[in-house]
DNA sequence: TTGTACGCGTTATCAT
DNA sequence: ATGATAACGCGTACAA
């Protein structure tokens, strides 16, 4: 909409920050000579040179970029990245990914967590879109982007990262779910399991889907059940442990867990620790310590993935390239003993 | 220096984005009568009122944020965070809290690491300066803040996290770090321990030198020695592996270990899984999963810390405020387990 | 109610 | 080499 409330910032006293005309006057040239030998441009005498710097720096004068990309009808290097939640360690090693990326491009970084919520996801992409950020990188809660066209239009890629954008031709990375998925389950049906759980995050989102579907279809491949020992929608470690929890304690629980992601992972241990049992478990995503804690994972470098969404949004902000580009990041299974266990 | 190579961003091509102007023109109103339409201003004919906001809607109009700011003579509401390393969970941690407390001010926030390197953050600094952001959040490698007085003249308040600022009179948000460290050391001695470990982060560090000082005036004071079992310099999770594998295979290695942060922590934890060996341990810092594993923390929020200092920065910028505010936040120790073990 | 003229801080054009 | 002058996209002041 373009009738948003609008915003009003308080108004600060002007002049704090010292003008270009202030350092033009401050050395006794024009406008455009102060201009010109701050930024190191040609056809200006070095007597004028150096009154100009001198002054600029007596005055502590900065540029205003804000202005000057204004002037020059260029945007930003400014790159937007949504994600569900910067304290989530999978997002902010995402986040590492796409800074490291952006600094090679003289890039900057802003962050904002829609906490899985679609309007406020709606409402920081329409923010960023007003601040004329120069790409945005999405970790998308929708179920349909067909509204992102519309900040396409407007000349600001959009990149889906983890989950592909719907209804909307753009870039995106992602990880190889059903795959990773698949891998996982076919590893514990190999070390014997034929009772295997699913936990999983909130069913809507694409990535939970698929590795819940990995899940399924290697359990039906194999003659195995997917539907006794299934709990979907755990957002978090504690409605993880929780749903964890009920699997464990109900009739018949599974041998083995298979673990939708890291939060998930770690709720389940959480519950696995309360309840003092040691079913196999394998889990999504690696985490810090999982190494340590002997956590057989499908793991993956979110890093990695940061990286690459960075490279192509910076790839389409500058046109060197036309049409959307797939990234699939594979995903490694790392058996570190907790998927080793015997049912 | 004022006389910084000029970032010069590809242009691109012009018009992408519809104007103010042109939504006027394509409404047949004057520029004006469009802006006060779209802000939803008084007087303004019901019937223009429409034409705008249609011609708005089809040419996919946006306002733009950055112009409007500058012709109204006001900064965004962009404030700026540079950590150490995002993907630190201390660091991310502390980015959820800056951004939920700028979230209720209708703020955005921009990140960069950097990489605990003081050129890099000098860098960001003036990189966030002339950006003409609201504020500077800062968690500090640089032993000497004076020019960071700069900054401030121009009305853009900094706010030290974690480390205080140095010839500087700014706010801050610190940890009661001597304190902590004391809490610690008091436990494991209590705990019969006399022989006590300290593995420190760089010790330019003023956290971890105060920590650091922490251990030596309390070791002093129960007549310990505080100099035969210390590592400092540790500044990544493998350093403090290799620190603690060499503090734990010395002569006479310590029955128990201080590790002063996080990260510090876990390179431990890997060192006594590495030697099958099992001293006490106490950790500066929370970290998931400490819990789990039973790990003796000296735990703060740094989550709140964030919070802290956002509200710290919203004050300051919106000058409700004068002088500069101090904040200590106080630790908690945590006993699980691994801080409770005998020598 | 509506529009004109001007300014924000900077850059670009085109004379001089 | 230098400097008026006009942009950039928008908002304010003041007329009309």
């Amino acid at each position: 909409m373009a009738t948003e409330t609008p915003e009003r910032p308080a108004v600060r006293p002007r002049g704090v920050a010292p003008t270009l005309a202030q350092v033009a006057q401050h050395a006794g040239v024009s406008l455009k000579t102060a201009s010109r030998a701050l930024n190191g441009e040609a056809h200006v005498s070095p007597d004028k040179q150096t009154r100009v710097l001198d002054a600029a720096r007596e005055l502590g004068y900065q540029l205003n970029r804000t202005a000057s990309m204004l002037a020059r009808g260029v945007d930003s290097h400014v790159v937007g990245l949504i994600t569900g939640d910067i304290a989530n360690p999978f997002y902010s090693a995402l986040a590492k990914g796409v800074e490291q990326e952006l600094r090679a491009w003289d890039g900057q970084l802003t962050v904002a967590s829609s906490d899985e919520e679609p309007d406020r996801e709606r409402a920081l992409v329409h923010e960023l879109v007003t601040r004329h950020v120069r790409a945005v990188i999405l970790v998308s809660t929708l179920d349909d982007h067909q509204a992102m066209r519309d900040v396409q239009s407007r000349g600001i890629p959009v990149v889906f990262v983890d989950r592909v954008g719907v209804g909307i031709e753009a870039d995106s990375v992602v990880i190889d779910n059903r795959g990773g998925s698949r891998t996982a389950v076919e590893h514990l049906i190999a070390g014997g399991h034929t009772s295997i759980g699913f936990i999983g995050d909130l069913s809507r989102l694409p990535s939970d889907r698929e590795r819940f579907e990995g899940y399924v279809e290697t359990m039906r491949a194999a003659g195995l059940d997917p539907t006794r020992a299934v709990r979907r929608g755990a957002h978090s470690v504690q409605a993880a442990a929780e749903a964890a929890h009920s699997l464990l304690t109900q009739d018949q629980p599974p041998t083995a867990i298979f673990a939708g992601n890291n939060r998930i992972t770690i709720g389940s241990l959480q519950a696995m620790n309360e309840l003092s049992v040691e079913p196999a478990l394998v889990g999504f995503d690696d985490f810090e310590l999982g190494d340590l804690l002997g956590i057989t994972v499908v793991a993956h470098s979110p890093v990695e993935m940061g990286r690459t969404a960075a490279r192509l949004a910076i790839e389409a902000t500058e046109r060197r390239r036309t049409g959307a580009t797939s990234v699939t990041l594979e995903t490694t299974l790392l058996a570190r003993g907790s998927g080793e266990r015997r049912p």
